[in-house]
DNA sequence: TTAATTGGGTACCATTTTAGTCCTGTATAA
DNA sequence: TTATACAGGACTAAAATGGTACCCAATTAA
């Protein structure tokens, strides 16, 4: 299904609800309010923000999350790694030349390859965009028929 | 890191190397042998082909795997949803109005979007593409900017 | 018509991944 | 100094995944 884990879509739900009041501190405890989740399920999807760089957090009393950074600069790549680890489609795509299986694969580059432009795809989407709530207008038709991948093939 | 499953992999492994001789029939032991798997696994994955609708099968003796169509007309989208189900990121972006967190959520939409442009960019890629063993051209940045999904944001 | 070949279907088990919880520690502000 | 709130890790339960085995059905050729 290519699907996203539950935990990155968590994810995707807390940063946009953050992205909404930038400037205010958001605990563990609002946001799981908010967003109507378990408090410690949320927890952990915070501290991986954090850990990834894409929240700031603050001890204390009066501490909280906040954006380590403006909404249009932290795109839904960045949100799925870090929680996720790396967007490849396939293990190989991940690490060069790890595969035993290279050689009968036959298959491998041309999966990089498309695995490299659904990254490139996240990585135009930013949490500002995610996060807006007035539907986005995207034309249904992408213009993708130009990134043509043949040359060869039928 | 939004992965293929393994199968998945494989499926698409095999069916390129059919897509290689289209005119031959191909036994699963065959195949397994090509492509160094195990027979029963490249047989579960071929029978989910068979019933996607991508490959034929002929019983008996002589008989084996072929393509339904030609490699031209068989997406990566295909192979995709033939193992793993529709493609799409999220629980939601599958069934319309299952999601009892939609009202907290205010992303649904958004992501539905970027999971079309997903779907729209496998689908443009053929299993021609895929078999193609010399590496395709592709451009590595894509167009994207041109999907444009903002208007509001920032 | 029978034997050999080859796919079809199902059920099962082992493993891994995922999700969720809890507990203890540490920093901060009032 | 105390209440608040994040940090980190360990642990458990549940689900998905991958892999295997077994027996049935269809086809072909002798």
């Amino acid at each position: 299904m290519l699907k996203l884990s539950r935990l990155t879509d968590y994810a995707a739900v807390v940063m946009a609800q953050i992205a909404r009041h930038p400037s205010a501190s958001h605990t563990a405890a609002d946001l799981a309010g908010a967003v109507q989740l378990p408090h410690p399920t949320v927890s952990k999807t915070l501290k991986m923000l954090v850990k990834a760089g894409l929240l700031d957090s603050q001890r204390g009393a009066q501490g909280g999350y906040r954006l380590a950074r403006p909404a249009s600069h932290i795109t839904a790549a960045d949100i799925i790694s870090a929680i996720e680890g790396p967007v490849a489609m396939t293990e190989c795509s991940q690490a060069e030349g790890e595969c035993e299986l290279a050689a009968t694969c036959g298959v491998a580059d041309n999966w990089q390859r498309v695995s490299l432009a659904i990254r490139t795809l996240l990585e135009s989407v930013t949490l500002a965009h995610l996060a807006d709530t007035t539907p986005i207008k995207l034309p249904v038709q992408l213009p993708i028929q130009t990134i043509n991948l043949s040359a060869a093939s039928a």
